[in-house]
Parts: structure tokens; C-alpha cells; sequence
DNA sequence: GATGTCATTATGTATATACATATTAATTCC
DNA sequence: GGAATTAATATGTATATACATAATGACATC
């Protein structure tokens, strides 16, 4: 017990420096966690959640029995938050502002019956983004009686709708025509795509492709200390 | 206490179904930790671990004295894997090949004086992603021995040079001529480009950009329950 | 030698207890 | 009434202990 490091957050620390200054290069294994604790000076239950916490950004990897290694490929694990538009946009210090294009029913692939709304987001009165949403009708049928007029279908579904999982996509593409208009670009320049598809249990709720205008990125971290 | 949900999983999976069910909307209070787990029929501990890892994944939230709280605009918090192409490559069944284009030293605004390398990595044989790759000289002088002529440098640099930190972008760029022919694409064809750079403490240790094929995705999941 | 059993081991988790800390609400003081 | 102080409260964390569980490796068995 050399040193006095009593905290989860100061033995992460130390083991992170130990890794960082190549003490415990990738592949190599740590001592567990019962000598750990007696070298820091602190309880297992401790030095447990410094690692646990580590190993869920995928800095180490544990195992039962086989112990705790730092990770071979530390496959950068970065988490992304991907915030409602309006709130991106004002964010920026920029005033958001959203047109309804166009809203009728029709039939979806997943969605089935369903509503399609197709609106338009601005920030600062430039184009941000044009959103091509499918809410589906069986799975929420209250979304008949919504205007979604003046506010973003997204941020009333997140409010009236639960959700229990869902999955993202992103990718580039070529702005088509009607599209291109929209953003105040060319056809054909690359876009920015976001496809989401959001489910309560097995019923569909919503599928929604989000076009970003010509300049747009996501940006995140890894190993970021708060 | 009605029921008896002594592990932590089990109480997030209450927890969890009461919010997906509305019994506590989007901004709803929940109980103290200490009825939760007078109710639960558990330690607080236990309620304590199951609460902690939803405020993580951005669903709830919590703040010391105010208490927990549904996440009224429960942002999306999806956690990006971000594998080495190699091993990207691979997990599709398919088998990598790397070619090394250029080498040679340069100076980068952010590296200083560095070593430029642009390569190609191909997926059975067709081009995957064009790797556009400075690495500093000052901080991994150890660089300039490696040939980098079979092996991508992010494995190298990954194995061999600690890094403390870093940040990613994503984004939609048109190609480049001189892209599009090794992509096998046309000039102004829509890529899928990821910025990245990783810092050892205040050193950079090295600047990517990788430049994706047409037709290139991410893919995340929200929500899911492993 | 291959296979199955079992002890060993390191992590995973639950519990009771105690104290720390941030934040709000109430209260006192000027 | 407004500012400063204080009390109350919910979460945050540390500890010792106990048992659960997965995975390994050794041993015994066929």
C-alpha cells in the first residue's frame, strides 16, 4: 500500500496514466482486483468501479476468471449525442424556424399505413435540414388530429410517444432535384444523411431521413476526460 | 415492497417498462432512491446502480437534493464503435487489402513537421476507403523507421503509441479527382469522409482522413437492451 | 488420448452502513 | 424586503462482507 488513492475517479486516473506512459502496454494484463485494492489502498467495490467504468469505454477488457487486460484494438468507443434540430440549432446562438411542407397518408414498407410528413428546418433563416418523416398510423393513430403546423413531429412524438429502441444510419448521397431546391444547393452535392427508425417493442413508430444541407458534420470525442 | 427485484438489471427492466408503459412520462419525478428500494424490496445501493447506468445512457436524469427525473428530450445517446478498417473489413466476411500510395514528410498545421501517407484500403479487391494520414514527427519520431508499405499505420500507432485523447467528424465532401480515381467513383461523387485526430496529452500524434467509397454507412443502435 | 468432473479463481453483484456533497428551502439578520 | 446563514434532503461514494457466476485448469475416468 504505497500510495492513498481513495476515490474511483483518482484510481482511474493512476490507471489510466499507467497505460497512457505504456506501464501496461495494449494486450497487457492488470493485477486483479483484490491486489489492486491493497496496493491503493482502498476497497475492492472501489477499484471495481474504476475498471468497470474503463472497460465500458473500451479501454480495458474483462473477463471472468481470465482478468482484466488493457484492450488490444481499443476500438474507439465514442458516444454520440444526437440532440433534437431545434435545440442544435439554438445551440449555436441561432433562431430555429420550421415550415411544413407537406403532409398526407400513404403506405410505408415498415410503417404501413401512414402518415408522411415531408418539412423544412432553418436556422438563422438559411436551410439546415429537410426532414422526410413516416409516422405510422396503427402504432399512432393520435398523430392524425396533429397539424405538426408550426412543430417538429420529432419533438411531439418524444413527448407523446414512447419508444423502446431504435437504429441510426448515417451516410452520404447525392442531392436529388426537389431536394437540392429545398437547401439552396445543386443537384447532385453531397449530402449529409441521417435514416433513424424508432420502435415500441415490435410495432413501428416512426422512420425518418433527415437531409442535411452542404456543409453540415457531426462531431464527437474519444478518451475524453469530464 | 410489492414485488421482489434484487438485481440491478431487473429494477432498470421495472424502471424501464414504467416509462415505456407512461406511467412516468417525459419529465415525470420518480421516487427517492430510498422508497425505490423500500418498494423494490432491494438495497439502495442496487436502485442506485440501476438509475446511474439510465441517467449514462441519457434517459433519465438526475441531480443531487432535485432528485430523478424522465429526460424530457431524451437525446439520443447512441455509442459509436469505431472499429480498424482491417477489422471492419473482415467482420464482413470479406478480405482486406491495403496498398500503400505515398510517404513522404511534410509539414501540417496542427503536426508540424510530419509524415504524409495516403493508402488504400480495398475489400475483396474493391476499393473500401482512401486514408489520408499525417503523423507527427515530433511526437512519434519513431514513425520515420516504419515503412507502413503492408500494414495500415493505425494499427502500428495504435500498438505502439499511447494516446490520451482525441475528436472525430463526420461528414459529406464531394471527390476529388484524384479521390474519385482511386475510389473508382467520379470527380463530385458524394464520400463519406470521417476527420479524426489524437492527441497524447498536448502532443498530436496523428491526423487522419478517411475518405469512404460510395455507398459507405454507420450504423448505431439506440436504446437497445443487451 | 479424449472426455467429463470438480476445485479454483477473478470478476460480478447485493447488502448494510456511513459519510460526502450539491442543492434547495427555510430561517435569520440587517 | 433582500442578503446571508443554516437546515434538510437526495444523490454520490466508500467500506466490509458475502455470495453468485463464468471460465480455466487440473484431475480422474472411460
Amino acid at each position: 500500500m504505497t500510495d492513498q488513492f481513495n476515490t474511483w475517479q483518482a484510481i482511474q486516473g493512476e490507471v489510466l496514466r499507467r497505460i497512457h506512459a505504456r506501464d501496461w502496454p495494449p494486450g497487457h494484463p492488470l493485477p486483479n482486483e483484490v491486489d489492486l485494492a491493497a496496493e491503493f489502498g482502498c476497497a475492492r467495490a472501489t477499484v471495481n468501479r474504476a475498471l468497470r467504468a474503463l472497460a465500458e469505454d473500451g479501454i480495458l477488457e474483462r473477463r471472468r476468471k481470465a482478468g482484466t487486460r488493457v484492450a488490444l484494438h481499443p476500438v474507439s468507443r465514442a458516444t454520440l449525442d444526437i440532440p433534437i434540430i431545434r435545440q442544435e440549432i439554438e445551440a449555436q446562438g441561432k433562431t430555429h424556424d420550421y415550415t411544413l411542407l407537406s403532409r398526407v397518408t400513404g403506405d410505408h414498407p415498415i410503417c404501413g399505413k401512414a402518415l408522411h410528413i415531408t418539412a423544412l428546418h432553418r436556422a438563422d433563416g438559411a436551410p439546415f435540414a429537410l426532414e422526410d418523416r413516416w409516422i405510422s398510423l396503427a402504432t399512432v393513430p393520435q398523430a392524425t388530429s396533429q397539424p405538426f403546423a408550426t412543430h417538429s413531429a420529432n419533438e411531439w412524438l418524444l413527448a407523446h410517444v414512447p419508444y423502446t429502441h431504435g437504429d441510426i444510419t448515417f451516410s452520404a448521397q447525392p442531392a436529388k432535384a426537389s431536394e437540392a431546391e429545398h437547401l439552396k444547393t445543386t443537384p447532385g452535392a453531397p449530402l449529409f444523411i441521417t435514416d433513424r427508425t424508432t420502435w415500441d417493442h415490435d410495432r413501428p413508430v416512426t422512420v425518418v431521413r433527415l437531409f442535411y444541407a452542404p456543409g453540415y458534420s457531426i462531431r464527437t470525442t474519444i478518451g475524453e476526460r469530464p
